[in-house]
DNA sequence: ATAATAGTGTCTCTGAGACATTATGAC
DNA sequence: GTCATAATGTCTCAGAGACACTATTAT
């Protein structure tokens, strides 16, 4: 009987869980974090997944913030990170342990912000479908890929990449990198000036071994950031 | 003791529930579905709110299943319907009965579709915010028409406001309706053209007191349609 | 014929992309 | 000076929008 009733709660409660793809440039190629998951878990112990969890009404303010934790507990990053919902996958056939709902979000980082350690593990995107993940893993990694290309072709997205300032060159290598192609100096710039997004640092110039290139930085009022030392 | 387990349990299990933005046109005016909440609910009976309810995983696969039955619950509908996820909206604020994840869906019904009855009530979007909705209804329906309306201007979206074989014209004034601006016929046929989504009902015309007008279908191949009988 | 709407053609102007040129530092 | 990259200018072409014109039915 008492079971029983752990059954009918385990019906009437999905599991909520949120899962991360989270994003950055490693050594010129788009990336992703793959983490350890905990030996000590139910299922898939120290398989290599995204970062995800159960979230936890008692501590996080809404999901955004479980996910802010969940991603807290496999990497230590400081700063601001970069944070969208992605969607949402549910159902019964997803997590062995029942019907479960997983509020899926996209995450960047600048790389400058990530260090490596044994229990995480970046994948070049170009070759996370040669990993079989877990759950639905790959279809979300998958879709979070889309939704990245997707928002680098309008939007100025990948300033998300950087932590603070950097010329319209290395914002240009970014935007090549995701997209897989080369792009037009001129018309890459015309189109990042017309969307007013990046205020210009007057005398802050990035030096080298040729001509001094203007730094740039987001401007105030723009964009979705959320301070990392939120949770 | 008891007690004090309950209350853990439900700070352990949010609330999850499903909440549906519909769309349809209303005597040339994009409308709103709002529908009054059972008198039995434990907070704002009767009230008059999106449709929206607790998830079921009894009975539903997923949370677009848990969509399509409380929109069944509201209105009866035969055909198929346009579903899309919106985003979730979540954390203790929200909700007086506690934590609580909302996936907050938009769908479309063609007018034809919809039979009025004294539960349900539809609002034309321009007045919607003259509407004070509990929850955060408000927020839901404003992000949906967004939406709706950005997705109009660069997809085929408004197609779903159709049964089945609908002119061009008509198609255009939809269009209208939404972005509440007229367009031009030419570009508008040639936008359309291009996206190669509509299907030539060859010999199929749309007769009246002047030259007939081609009518046109959706291609089998092209959407995200739901069969309303599904769940 | 006329009214009414369907459907197409033409013109212009803007804006993106291809490419060339100039600018400014280190050496 | 040369080299390397930053930054801007020019040209062309395609596409969107404004508008005019033609087509086809009912009456």
């Amino acid at each position: 009987m008492a079971k029983r009733k752990m059954l009918q709660n385990q019906f009437k409660h999905p599991i909520l869980t949120v899962d991360v793809v989270l994003f950055t440039i490693i050594a010129g190629e788009l990336s992703v974090l793959l983490a350890k998951r905990n030996s000590q878990s139910e299922i898939f112990p120290e398989v290599f997944t995204i970062p995800g969890g159960y979230v936890h009404p008692e501590e996080d303010m809404d999901l955004k913030d479980s996910a802010i934790r969940v991603l807290k507990n496999k990497i230590n990053f400081t700063g601001e990170i970069y944070l969208e919902q992605l969607e949402s996958f549910s159902g019964s056939y997803r997590d062995p342990r029942g019907w479960s709902v997983s509020q899926a979000f996209c995450a960047i980082l600048p790389e400058t912000e990530v260090k490596s350690s044994d229990s995480i593990q970046w994948v070049k995107v170009s070759e996370i479908n040669d990993y079989i993940l877990p759950f639905d893993h790959s279809k979300i990694v998958n879709k979070a890929i889309i939704r990245i290309r997707s928002k680098t072709t309008y939007s100025t997205l990948p300033v998300y990449f950087f932590k603070d300032k950097f010329t319209l060159t290395e914002l240009q290598k970014v935007y090549e990198v995701i997209l897989g192609q080369k792009l037009d100096k001129s018309s890459f710039r015309k189109r990042i000036e017309d969307m007013e997004v990046l205020e210009l640092l007057t005398g802050d110039f990035k030096l080298g071994a040729q001509r001094p290139a203007q730094l740039y930085k987001v401007k105030k009022d723009v964009g979705v950031w959320f301070k990392s030392n939120l949770a």
